[in-house]
DNA sequence: CAATCAATGAGAAAGCATCTCATCCTTATT
DNA sequence: AATAAGGATGAGATGCTTTCTCATTGATTG
């Protein structure tokens, strides 16, 4: 049920942002990391006739209502997905860019005890790792 | 000695780089991190007229030849620091935007562990944490 | 000191993201 | 259902960071 996503979070049910979480939660199970211009063409693809503009704001309001993540990787625009339950980090190929996922407990457990020693008051992390991945490691 | 320092990379010795590396240089010690528009306004600040092209096409020549390292936080532009030897990874203040650096030894080895378990072959990565600096959380 | 080839400055251009505002649509209320 | 009220949208303008172009200037080698 969708549509109780969205009033869950305070925002009105408009026709935007039901296809734009649509199309986060079908490329999801791909583990696909959109850009807003990669929805946006997506949406183009399907007929609907929905501005950038929409998809931007759609997408920052997703990201305030804690429904989607942000990740700002390397070489400028920023992708989103879906923020189904469990925390991940990111790999990323950096010849084709595939994206692995993964946590690891002990790198968080090790953040806190950083953040905790320096004083910070820890509110989030962006880890990222760079590397080639098995594919293209082979294709040299 | 540093336009030796430019030499040994195969970089021409022209006054804008002498004069970018002198910048960061001094305020590399207060551990800053510097955008291409601040370096800009430096120079700026102190008669020097470079053009902002000329920043950016140094800064990016710089990180190749692995004088700097660049670093994209959040909300869009990247900073620059100079690249004295030892790695570290960053802590950003929300409120404020302070950062302190640290590193941890335990936290390389585990991101070498999962590279290798998903078949990547680790070539970089970016760990920042974001909180909320000893400093900001007293002014609440 | 001359010749060569790279480096620079200034402005144009590209790319991503946000803003503006008139219009449209959801929602709460009749 | 119909309506009023205010939020949401589309299209284009705008902003901001970064890169590109190209004529001019400057560093380097012999």
């Amino acid at each position: 049920m969708e549509s109780q996503d969205l009033r869950n979070v305070g925002l009105k049910v408009t026709l935007p942002r039901m296809k734009i979480l649509e199309i986060l939660e079908r490329q999801h199970h791909d583990g696909y990391h959109l850009s807003a211009e990669d929805v946006y063409k997506i949406l183009l693809d399907e007929g609907e006739k929905i501005g950038l503009a929409t998809v931007y704001r759609v997408l920052t309001q997703f990201e305030a209502a804690g429904l989607v993540r942000r990740h700002y990787f390397e070489g400028g625009n920023s992708v989103f997905e879906l923020n189904r339950g469990g925390h991940h980090d990111h790999i990323v190929c950096l010849k084709c860019g595939h994206i692995d996922e993964f946590t690891d407990p002990e790198i968080e457990k090790r953040q806190q005890a950083i953040a905790d020693q320096l004083g910070f008051e820890l509110q989030d992390h962006s880890l990222i790792l760079y590397g080639i991945c098995t594919r293209c490691q082979k294709k040299k």
